[in-house]
RNA sequence: GGGCCGUUAACUCAGUUGGUAGAGUAUCUGCCUUUUAAGCAGAGAGUCGCAAGUUCGAGUCUUGCACGGCCCA
């Protein structure tokens, strides 16, 4: 309490907030505690609003019941003798009357010190007002926290991102359609586990600090453990963990959790960011697919209702069935416009890549450009479902490779609108050539790539015992969520995203 | 990493040709017993992102830096 009056006495404090102080002060006074946690709320709004909405005037007259609420204040209006506010809790917004008649004089005016932002409980039956409106009147009313700072604008609301980004308890407390962006998410990856589950896959979890990070081609971060003097990674992809319960015996797993690259960010990508890795022994790429789109579909239904979803302006339709297949060459040809006398020429290819205003070293395989074609000419044009199957063999090292061309493998991705959504092959469960593979890719490492993989002589090894012939397939749970609910940022879709340090006494 | 744009009150935003800071919301005071972007009358609130430069004078022009956004790599 002195603590409080010296803090509220302090010159360089925002107006707002000192009042706020000031009059937290006033209550202590008056011996209202600021945050007592004693009370207990036997309802929420939406089950007001659900259960009563329909009921008129008479009606609701006749409930004759008290319902027990908490929130926080998030609108006020006053007339002297009778304030309005709207209350918010988890599930929705509702309107109290408090009147001085009511409450008492004294409860009243002590009521009256309400700010918007505060934790209040309420007590009291339902009526409609003149203008119709569902509301509680306050027999009983009790702060059970004080807000010290203003809310934003209650018209415009919080319109500033990195604001948004940095301080999303705001942005989650004034912007609806944010909470609602993160209960769909969370139903996304609950509809996930359901449908993984009944499939008889098994939820594992494996590491996120290896010593050898790997199953993917990109730059780790690094970290260090004391206790064993030892340098660690944060996992770039649990694949290579996963595969390694295959041979253990799983046969259908998966996880659901946080990789990290230590890469650009941009709208599309986030350093940390949570994939759905999947692994199904005895089977191969093609029955992935359709596994694919039945989960997809269903997790549609269960997250947002529907099949059909709206996608920047346009309509996206995820109903099975509707899915289009194509080899990878067959939509360079296609979709992308290019004639295979070009693509299967590397001068020509190299070319066409240059003049789309792409780099070109000169040393790289014939399908790395093919795949930048792809990603140019194609990618963008794959707005509802397309599985683009059998990719180059040079660009897919962990992939197994086609029976009967080995130019190309059993591999397919997943893209809607416009965007990689999934990734999928046969696995490579033959021992020897993946110690070739990861001879490759560690005489790449020492030639400057620090995408390169390392080698993992313990995967090696699990490889020797025998992993069952399977396929696997990874899902990026952020771009899926962001299709949902047609996100167009990745940092929608993220509680808190990656920003670089606020500066000091920026004041906000 | 490169290009473009932004940063002004707690929030949303104006700010002319360089002349010393504005509105609405929020806050405070007064009035008000059915409002809902309540209303009416009044008041207070700003390191104009930071630093340097040009200038008699910079929110405004120049340069650098910071943070953010969009596009490209």
């Amino acid at each position: 309490m002195p603590m409080l009056k010296a803090l509220a006495a302090r010159e360089e404090l925002n107006e707002v907030i000192k009042t706020r102080l000031e009059k937290a002060c006033t209550l202590l006074d008056a011996e209202v505690p600021l945050f007592p946690n004693d009370f207990r709320k036997d309802t929420d709004v939406s089950a007001l609003i659900n259960g009563f909405a329909d009921l008129d005037a008479q009606a609701l007259e006749a409930v004759d019941r008290e319902f027990v609420l908490a929130g926080r204040v998030v609108a006020f209006r006053s007339f002297g003798k009778v304030t309005f506010f709207h209350l918010q809790d988890r599930t929705g917004r509702i309107q109290v009357y408090a009147a001085r008649e009511d409450l008492g004089q004294e409860p009243y005016s002590l009521f009256k010190k309400t700010d918007i932002g505060d934790i209040v409980g309420v007590a009291g039956g339902l009526f409609r007002t003149k203008t119709g409106e569902l509301t509680v009147k306050a027999g009983r009313f009790r702060l059970l926290t004080k807000s010290m700072r203003p809310l934003p604008e209650k018209y415009h609301g919080l319109k500033d991102v990195e604001t948004r980004y940095r301080q999303r308890y705001v942005d989650l407390i004034v912007t609806p359609r944010t909470a609602e962006i993160f209960r769909i998410r969370t139903r996304v990856v609950s509809a996930m586990r359901g449908f993984l589950d009944s499939k008889g896959y098994v939820e594992v979890e494996t590491p996120m600090m290896q010593a050898v990070p790997g199953g993917a081609t990109a730059k780790p971060f690094e970290t260090h453990h004391n206790a064993l003097d030892m340098k660690l990674y944060l996992r770039i992809a649990p694949e290579l963990y996963l595969k390694r319960l295959l041979v253990g015996g799983f046969e259908r797993v998966y996880e659901i959790n946080r990789n990290f690259r230590n890469e650009g960010i941009s709208t599309q990508h986030n350093p940390e960011f949570t994939m759905l890795e999947f692994y199904c022994a005895y089977a191969d790429y093609a029955e992935l697919m359709d596994l694919t789109e039945e989960m997809l579909s269903q997790v549609a239904i269960e997250a947002v209702g529907s099949t059909a979803v709206p996608c920047q302006g346009r309509t996206i339709e995820l109903a099975p069935g509707t899915w289009k297949r194509l080899a990878f060459f067959e939509a360079l040809e296609r979709v992308g416009g290019v004639s295979p006398e070009v693509f299967r020429d590397y001068e020509r290819c190299a070319a066409l890549v240059k003049k789309l205003g792409e780099k070109v070293l000169g040393n790289e395989k014939l399908g790395k450009l093919q795949a930048k074609l792809f990603d140019v000419l194609v990618e963008p044009e794959l707005v509802q479902p397309h599985f683009i199957y059998h990719y180059p063999t040079d660009i897919s090292p962990l992939a197994r490779r086609n029976e009967k061309d080995p130019e190309i493998t059993d591999r397919f991705e997943l893209f809607i609108a416009g965007r990689e959504m999934a990734n999928a092959f046969s696995e490579l469960n033959d021992p020897v050539d993946q110690r070739c593979r990861f001879e490759d890719q560690v005489r790449e490492k020492e030639a400057g790539d620090d995408e390169a993989q390392f080698m993992d002589e313990d995967y090696v090894r699990a490889l020797e015992y025998g992993m069952p012939p399977a396929a696997g397939e990874g899902v990026g749970i952020d771009r899926l969520v962001m299709l949902l609910t047609d996100s167009p940022s990745i940092r929608e879709v993220i509680l808190f995203p990656l920003l670089r340090p606020e500066i000091s006494g920026s004041g906000k």
